[in-house]
DNA sequence: ACTGTTTCATAAAACGCTTTCAAAAAATAC
DNA sequence: GTATTTTTTGAAAGCGTTTTATGAAACAGT
């Protein structure tokens, strides 16, 4: 049996919400009084517990985090920040994989609305009208990450400038060279992210004079195989190859659009130059060493949990709810070559 | 305000017992009462208290997850399986990430107890005798994955045969072969799987008749940058390199070794084979495809949940708290060349 | 009609904490 | 010294569930 709080308060020779007092609010007790508290807890090695705790005090200092698929890579970082910044404020996290389905996504709230989280943070996913009933009635903030909103609700948003970032991309591409530059976009039902990155890569198209050719454009969802096929299709729509450089959505797409050129005998970046997007950690592992946009995960993540904290028990003012958007930052590897 | 149970019991003309009872053990309850009770809940959105539940019940359905490092690679596919099995089965997961700190990995069994945790599955950091103290006390069934112990406590582990698999590779490089077979070994203050996998890279030359050369040999902490770095001293240890074959005892170092051997003008499998181990998605991504085993990681969270769901709430019998060893696999890439 | 069983539902007591309200004790003011 | 304020403590209510007695109601069997 674990050590209660009644258990303590007699070993102490006080009452219980003495005990609750030097937990968390040690300045209204007597220091002599803390110290015998403090003592009994340490000899019978007790540990609150979180759960009582919750129900008593209506939060729980728990964070819900709904990620649309833990097999994402980009997880990992993003999670990493969050974490970081949790446990600075004391708080804990729920995870809730969502497996890309709304529902299941819409289910999150729901479930975590049942552990009494303080706060919720979404990833990824675009958040449509449909989430607004939801929305309305879970009662906690919520917070986007790497995605934003097109529902009434206001909710804010953390995330980096998609537009701009692919626009660089582009931009970098042109300042070595490059004009025939293709790109594997992400599209999917709900992907806004994917609209973004191809704006900025006919801005940036537009901005240097050339023009948008589709048949340089493919698509998939930011996966590995997405990534793979696209290039696939991209080298069957023209047998005489001339695109110089690729733009993608995704590291992971970049990969598979590497892999692919690999199978049909094209070298990166000897034949063709590849950009990335994300930064994830293996960018910098492979051969060749992938050029890439980096997206401050860990950051965005850490920006999304101090939000939250603040605005946990009030309600955000306007002005607090938009988009912030973090700084990203295209980083040189080898995967690019300059021309002529 | 979120409706309660005693909201729900009002609204549909029954006490708050029954209510709960629909809930939980509807069969003990007029089919004709459920329908209201139901409907009631519809209409409210009703979602249970999981904390209130837990507080009363004394169960959470909540297991408890400590992980090393959210960031090693092999993290997510763990999870997948975890995740999965635990919905399965009704239970969600609160995740504790030890950062590689035996203080902090201790503290999150403490932690985990106190939000009520049914279960903890402990991973890939090998349990001590020191850990008995808090095994004891824990009070829920622990399971160990990736790992194993050395405490007196008894706890069931979940891993493959590492000797076995690291001979199977042995085997396969010399079949193909090779006879100047190296390795990347892993070594920590706390890793046993470490050991085992270069008991097994010994075991598999002494059964071929191949001289156990330490010169061939050197350690890391599994990541990238460690493999990297003990490729290069195992570059800097022979000058007139004669090595054929790598084996790592990770996917990440054999990356990191691949990537110094191409800074170094080498080229896998051409002037050296590698094989890898874990079988990280990234594995058949890379180029060249990287020959390795395959950990069941996905399989191994399945099984520690099984065995936690099946173990809660009674004594396990000493029959079922052992080494539960699961199927690795050599699955065969690009990575490694045929000798002659 | 009178027991004996089932079946279904209720009232009320936990579960381990926080927090309000009020009182006791200590410190300060006059 | 008493009156007033401040600091420190405790009793008890409550958080939203589950669960244990316990009791009505309904249905058999005689």
């Amino acid at each position: 049996m674990r050590a209660t709080i009644r258990d303590v308060a007699k070993a102490a020779g006080v009452s219980t919400a003495t005990v609750s007092r030097v937990l968390n609010k040690p300045d209204m007790v007597d220091p002599e009084t803390i110290e015998r508290v403090r003592a009994a807890m340490e000899s019978m090695a007790y540990q609150p517990s979180a759960i009582a705790r919750g129900l008593s005090a209506k939060r729980s200092d728990t964070l819900g985090l709904i990620v649309p698929g833990i097999t994402d890579f980009f997880f990992n970082e993003l999670y990493k920040g969050i974490d970081r910044a949790s446990q600075q404020n004391g708080m804990k996290v729920l995870l809730y994989d969502s497996e890309h389905s709304r529902d299941r996504a819409l289910e999150g709230f729901s479930i975590l609305g049942g552990y009494q989280v303080s706060g919720i943070i979404f990833t990824s996913k675009l958040v449509t009208e449909d989430y607004d009933p939801i929305l309305q009635r879970v009662g906690v903030p919520v917070v986007l990450t790497l995605t934003q909103s097109e529902a009434r609700t206001p909710v804010p948003s953390f995330r980096i400038d998609e537009v701009r970032a692919m626009f660089d991309v582009v931009a970098y591409l042109v300042t070595r060279g490059h004009q025939k530059i293709g790109m594997i976009a992400g599209r999917q039902w709900d992907d806004k992210t994917g609209e973004l990155r191809l704006e900025g890569y006919r801005k940036g198209l537009r901005h240097f004079g050339i023009e948008y050719d589709e048949k340089l454009v493919e698509y998939g969802q930011y996966r590995f195989d997405d990534g793979y096929q696209a290039m696939q299709r991209l080298l069957e729509k023209q047998p005489n190859f001339h695109m110089t450089a690729l733009c993608t959505a995704s590291d992971e797409m970049a990969l598979g659009a590497i892999r692919c050129l690999n199978d049909n005998g094209l070298h990166v970046p000897e034949d063709i130059s590849v950009v990335g997007f994300d930064d994830l950690p293996l960018a910098r592992m492979i051969t060749p060493r992938l050029t890439t946009v980096a997206q401050p995960f860990a950051e965005i993540g850490e920006a999304a949990v101090s939000w939250l904290v603040r605005a946990v028990g009030r309600e955000p003012s306007p002005s607090e709810i938009g988009d912030y958007l973090l700084p990203h930052r295209l980083v040189e590897r080898e995967s690019v070559r300059a021309l002529g």
